[in-house]
DNA sequence: AGTTGACGATACGGGACCGTACTGTATTCT
DNA sequence: AGAATACAGTACGGTCCCGTATCGTCAACT
């Protein structure tokens, strides 16, 4: 159920499978998986080793074997967490924004989502090394959105701010917002609601009837 | 430097004076600066009662007579932390809105406040008692631009949205994305965009020049 | 002067947690 | 079959932390 995996960790998370192949470790992907749920039902302070090898039916040996410690095992739930999301080039700004929209919809609304993005969140603000694999998350994820804006510049669909991130944050922000912070739901009236106002606001003429 | 106190707190958070009139427990007050600043500085992984009455140059008695447990401490701290904004009506929802976005700027872009924001956030996120208290805080922080909007709508001077949580999410969101969860500074060129954008999405006409 | 109460310093019990080591078992590879 | 490996289970040392208790000091009040 959770997002795609970022393959390009290269950060010292990876189990390197000895023997055969390059496998995915689905053993390690499911203690990851637990991490998640477990951090979602209790947050930081009911994160712990024991309790992450108990949940997941897991020696702790099969942990420490995976990741060197409790930090690198937060960065590879971080990596795992991490979703990228693509949307391709149809011609149309609105149309590839309602693409955007739906996929930001998935993602909000997954059960335990505002738990493990706030704990993770408050991670890689004090810690600097989760906070670069945070960034790196992010971006990949954001880039969607920052591509489908590039396009609706260069056609000249929008107009009026030409700063990338203050225009990803302009259109995040709401969702952002409403669900992480408020943890209310992304439900389909209020994203036509943050569509029509963002669409107004950068001069998406198109959408005038809407 | 902290914001101005949310009095109400009324969760026993409250060191009850014994001889003298409500003093306001000056002692009680710098404990709980320093808790901010042991928060911002190292998050919650660092946030012992230890550390707090070393930082603060006092006893872990004095703590424990004034909070009865650590979960108390966070509270308290909750409580400071909060700030509540209040906009004058002055006739005109461009004005109020540039006030409130001052009154941000100043608070987002205080010296650690994305590391405490994130660290109460978690806390709040999965403890309801805590979460509790951060619903009132946040909501009594909110309320100058719930009532700006709600003037601004009565005036007829903004429409399109009339739900007041999507309607403050819209303007908070870009804010709160770009300094929360970005780290990102809130310069003046940033909220002259922000400010531009919202106010030509909610049909602000007044403001086609600027 | 004497009492009261807040305070600092310190110590302590109890528990939780991290990371490692050890042992025995099942499975896979040669 | 035999070797190598991953694993579960468990125990352990060391550390940290919470909340309480104790004791001596100092200032305020009567």
């Amino acid at each position: 159920m959770a997002g795609n995996r970022v393959d390009a960790t290269a950060e010292g998370d990876d189990p390197v499978p000895v023997g055969g192949a390059a496998e995915p470790d689905p053993g390690g992907e499911a203690i990851l998986d637990t991490a998640i749920q477990l951090l979602a039902d209790g947050g930081l302070s009911a994160f712990t080793i024991d309790r992450l090898a108990s949940a997941a039916r897991v020696s702790k040996t099969s942990i420490y074997r995976r990741w060197p410690d409790k930090k690198a095992v937060f960065r590879a739930v971080l990596g795992r967490w991490g979703h990228r999301a693509e949307v391709a080039d149809v011609g149309d700004f609105a149309t590839e924004l309602d693409q955007w929209y739906a996929d930001r919809q998935d993602t909000y609304n997954r059960e335990g989502f505002r738990e493990v993005a706030t704990s993770l969140l408050e991670l890689s603000v004090h810690d600097p090394e989760i906070g670069r694999a945070m960034d790196a998350d992010r971006r990949s994820g954001w880039t969607a959105m920052r591509q489908i804006l590039r396009r609706a510049l260069d056609r000249g669909e929008i107009t009026g701010v030409d700063d990338m991130d203050r225009l990803e944050q302009f259109f995040l922000g709401p969702i952002y917002c409403r669900t992480v912070l408020e943890g209310q739901e992304l439900d389909d009236a209020t994203i036509a609601d943050f569509r029509r106002l963002s669409l107004v606001a950068v001069g998406y003429r198109k959408a005038l009837r809407a």
